[in-house]
Parts: C-alpha cells; structure tokens; sequence
RNA sequence: CGGGGUGUAGCGUAGCCCGGUUAUCGCGCCGCGUUUGGGACGCGGAGGUCGCAGGUUCGAAUCCUGCCACCCCGACCA
C-alpha cells in the first residue's frame, strides 16, 4: 500500500477493499457505480443502523415501508423537487422481455409491453409517500405522523464514487407530517441532532451543525439542515440532512386536516436522512496508511485473539486461554473472534487485522504462558503493552472506551486545525489551495456571490454554522457589508 | 456530453513503436516438506477467447478500421 494514503483521496477505495467492491455486473451493463457490501462491511452497516433505529423509535419514530417504483404523474407533482431529480432517474418504461426472433438464445424488450404511464424508480420517496399521506390525514387528530423507511433508492448520477456517491444507496428516510409549522421545525432540528450526536458519538466524527443555503438546499424543501464533516484530505462532505418541508408537498398532494378550530389548512412537512455515505466518512475520518480505523462502537470485533505456537500441543494449551477470555468478554457485551486459523501465520493475522481497523488485537504465545501475560495492541495507536492475564478483561473494557474516546478527540482536533478565519479572498484561496479544511469568511448573503465564487475556486459554501460567530465585517469576495462567518470547502 | 488515458491469468504487469518458436514477471491459488512473538521459505504444479468484431499478412497481443468497457479531469450530486 502506499505511503500517505490519508492525503490521498484516490486512494481511499484501497480501504474500501475490505468492506466493499464495485459490482462487477455483466460485460456491457449500462448499469456502473454500484457496490457490493461485504459481509464484513455490511456488519458495519448493520451496527449504524441497530443505533438510529433505536434514536429514531426514542423519538417516537415507527418505521414502514413505501414502493420502489414512483408514478411519474405522482412524481412531477412537486415541481421543485421533481426538477432536482429529473436529470438523474432511472425509468421503468417496459414490463416484459421476449425471445429475440434474431437470435432465440438472446432476449429483448417486448415493445407490446410498454408501460401507460412510465415508473421512476425512486430517487427519494417524498411523492410516493405524501401521495399515501393524502389518505391517512383528516384531522389534527391523525397527526403527527413520525414515520421513517430503510430503504435502497437509486440516482444516476454522471460520476459515482464507491461509499460517497453511487448509483444506488441504502439509507434511511424520515417524512413526518405536523399540525404547525413550529411543530415540524422542531422535528427538523430534533432530527438533524439526533444524527449529529450518533456521528459524533458512534462514528466518533466531529460535526459541524448548520443550514444550507438557497441553492444547496434540498430540492422542494423550504430549509436544509446539515452535518458537515472534515476529512482527512481536507474535503468537507456532507453526512446527513433534515429538511424543512414547509407546506410544498401537502400543496402538491392536497394534503389538508381539519384543525381543532373547524379551519382547513395544509399539513407541515419534514424529511430527513442519512445513507451509507456515513460509512465513506467513517473512512476517511479515521483511517491511516496500515488500513481502517473502527470505533469500538461501530466495529464489528473488538477484540481478535491471535494465537502463537508450535504444534499442536502449544496451540491447545493456548486455546485454553484463548477460549475463557472469549467467554467472559462476551459475557461483558464484548465481540471478540479468536482466530485459530491454521492456514495463516502471526504476521499475516496482524496485518489482516489491522486492515479491518479491529480496535484491539491479544496476542499469546508460549512467552504469555510461562508469564501469566497476553500482548494487547491498540489499532489507533498501534501501541502494545503486557497485561496480566487476570486484567485482560478489565483493562479492555477500558481501553475500548478510552480508544472511542480518544479517535474522537483526534479527528476533532484536526478538524478545529483545519477551520481558518479568513478576511480577504487572496487569503481565501491561498488557505483553500495550501491548507484545506473549512473557510470561516463573510458572505454578503447573495447567490451571484457563493456562484462566483465557486466557479473561481470550486468551494463552495458548506453550511451556516448554527454557532456561527455574529458579527460586522464585510464580504470575502465583494467586501459589501455581512454580519456572520459562513464555513467554505471543496466538497465531495 | 467535452478533454485525457487504459484494456494481456483472480490482482498488478512486461512485450506493442520495429509482426515471427510454447506470451513475461511478481502477488495470489493448489501439493509436499520445513516453519510460526509482525505480511515465512524451498521444491513442484494449475491457471490465458491478449476487451469485442472485422481487415491487412504466409503469420497479429503487436499494424489498420469500427465498436465496447473502465479510470482520471469538467458539467451534475447525499
């Protein structure tokens, strides 16, 4: 592998290796940019989201289930988020093949088989799903509705990037439905913390909380709420949105209630989501040139047991060890995998290991069992230490809390090094091009600005930090008068 | 869709300009033996429509034409 792979962001899918591959479909296949999850990513996947589901349902949230397939009629309904999506769907045109009369081993499209009306195959389900709405809202008495879908959705885009933009993704989407417009901005915020503190706290990603603006808001949505992440490379990417709805969807779909007051009036709406983007930002957060670096949180073993031996009667008085530590970690809540695997030497185990960013790897050898010891490493710090055998379990309950803790606080002091307050544009791009990492500037507030200045430098405005810092100044590009900081970056 | 590049074994590649025995090397894979505290070593072995189609030629991985795919950069984007 190479060196430096941190600074080097082609280099990431060398990491992905292990989790993931691009789909290898049939020669010819116009379908590109698809990945296949490995089981061993999948189980990342899977731990990401056994703990939103658990936010979601605290936050009285029910999960259900929407079509794959959007009518285009219910899916131009909403002309704004309609013409976001337009330039990137897939289309169901046809629902049968037939043999070639050409060439009987081959099938075609039967074009007796062409659809009335064509199907899209969701690029997001708001229209499918407000269109269902339509029928279970009456009255205030039917709201809120707090529903969430884990679901696959499928976007063409242009150029695909495993992890950070493919085809088609797995995520999860929220669309809830409220009395006021109070009530759904709330649920807009309560959504876009609930991720910011399972990023922060699970991934062990730092955070920027913030709303988009206009032009990079979501298409139909009134207000964009954001999490910005800093990656090692000194792009920002964007790791989940909630979206404020407004009243545009229940106009859309004719969506009213009969309010405690006998009035009609539109329901207010919100979507919000997260996809397995969140596993490319895991990556690039924390992982280094000896391969993927997993939170305790979110790895699937935490601990491997290596063996070292000669013969079979070494390995057997090893395996004693080896097998009561794996049961009284277990019976701490703590995956553990003790690999026994004959076919692979010490070494290969280690470096193996170390790719799959377990965080804490025991090794034992005949040394360890003369001395009452086992060698403890640390993937993060790749340290080692002996441990007394009896401490193992103690001193690894510990550590793995320790390491949680600790990768947060590095990848957050990295991304605080890479926020840098900038007051002319000279400085501007010099920072973007030399340093990286987040722009805190002045921004006039007008869309010609943000656009000159992405065509200029290819950064583009992140988000308007929550905190951001109130105060005069004037903009970085046309010096006209602001009153607070917005963060620019170069973006995935 | 524009600009650039690349297709040879599971992966990475040499050969191509200048056509000529059985297509090179490394990793990986299989067998046997020795090994095992940081990616083992020796010996033996298997594995190829040289992206596809056509053409030139006595002869094509190599030259020509067309097509296809992939990668990078741009427009687009979670």
């Amino acid at each position: 592998m190479s060196k430096n792979l941190t600074k080097r962001s082609e280099d990431y899918s060398k990491w992905y290796n292990e989790l993931v591959v691009k789909a290898n479909l049939a020669e010819n296949s116009a379908v590109r940019g698809c990945m296949v999850i490995k089981p061993y990513g999948y189980a990342i996947w899977e731990k990401m989201q056994a703990e939103l589901d658990k936010k979601f349902k605290e936050t009285g949230h029910e999960n259900a289930y929407f079509p794959l397939f959007v009518p285009k009629s219910l899916f131009e309904a909403e002309e704004k988020n309609a013409e976001g999506f337009a330039k990137e769907c897939a289309v169901v045109t046809h629902y049968r093949l037939k043999t070639d009369p050409d060439n009987s081993s081959k099938l075609i499209v039967d074009p007796n088989a062409k659809l009335e009306e064509e199907l899209i195959v969701r690029p997001t389900s708001e229209a499918i799903i407000w269109n269902t709405y339509k029928g279970w809202i009456q009255s205030y008495r039917d709201l809120p509705i707090l529903v969430n879908q884990w679901a696959n959705v499928v976007r063409w885009e242009m150029r695909t990037r495993l992890f950070l933009r493919t085809a088609e993704f797995l995520w999860q989407e929220g669309h809830t439905a409220h009395e006021t417009r109070a009530e759904a901005i709330a649920e807009t915020e309560q959504m876009n913390n609930v991720y910011a503190n399972f990023v922060e706290n699970f991934m062990a990603v730092p955070v920027i909380k913030g709303r988009k603006t206009e032009s990079e808001r979501f298409a139909g949505a009134e207000d964009t709420y954001c999490i910005e992440a800093l990656m090692q490379d000194g792009k920002a990417l964007q790791a989940g949105t909630s979206h404020f709805l407004g009243q545009n969807f229940a106009k859309a779909f004719d969506v009213k209630f009969t309010s405690k007051e006998g009035k009609q009036d539109y329901v207010w709406a919100t979507s919000w989501g997260v996809s397995t983007r969140l596993m490319g930002a895991l990556i690039m957060t924390h992982s280094d040139d000896n391969g993927l670096v997993l939170p305790p949180n979110l790895a699937p073993i935490q601990v491997v047991i290596v063996p070292i031996y000669k013969g079979e009667e070494q390995l057997d008085q090893i395996s004693v060890v080896a097998n009561g530590l794996v049961e009284d970690l277990r019976s701490k809540g703590i995956s553990v995998k003790f690999d026994n695997r004959d076919t692979h030497r010490p070494g290969a185990k280690f470096a193996q290991y170390e790719l799959q960013g377990v965080p804490l790897r025991i090794a034992i050898g005949p040394k360890d069992l003369e001395k009452g010891t086992v060698e403890l490493a640390r993937r993060d710090t790749l340290s080692k230490q002996f441990v007394a055998k009896d401490d193992v379990v103690v001193t690894i309950e510990s550590l793995l809390k320790e390491i949680q803790d600790s990768m947060h606080q590095k990848a957050k002091q990295y991304r605080d090094e890479h926020i840098t307050e900038v007051d002319t544009f000279d400085e501007f791009k010099d920072i973007l091009e030399n340093k990286g990492g987040f722009i805190s500037a002045h921004w006039d507030g007008t869309e010609e600005t943000e656009q000159k200045i992405k065509e200029l430098t290819k950064a583009t405005i992140r988000c308007i930090p929550f905190d951001a810092k109130e105060e005069e100044g004037s903009c970085v590009y046309s010096g006209k008068p602001s009153k607070l900081r917005v963060l620019f970056a170069k973006a995935y």
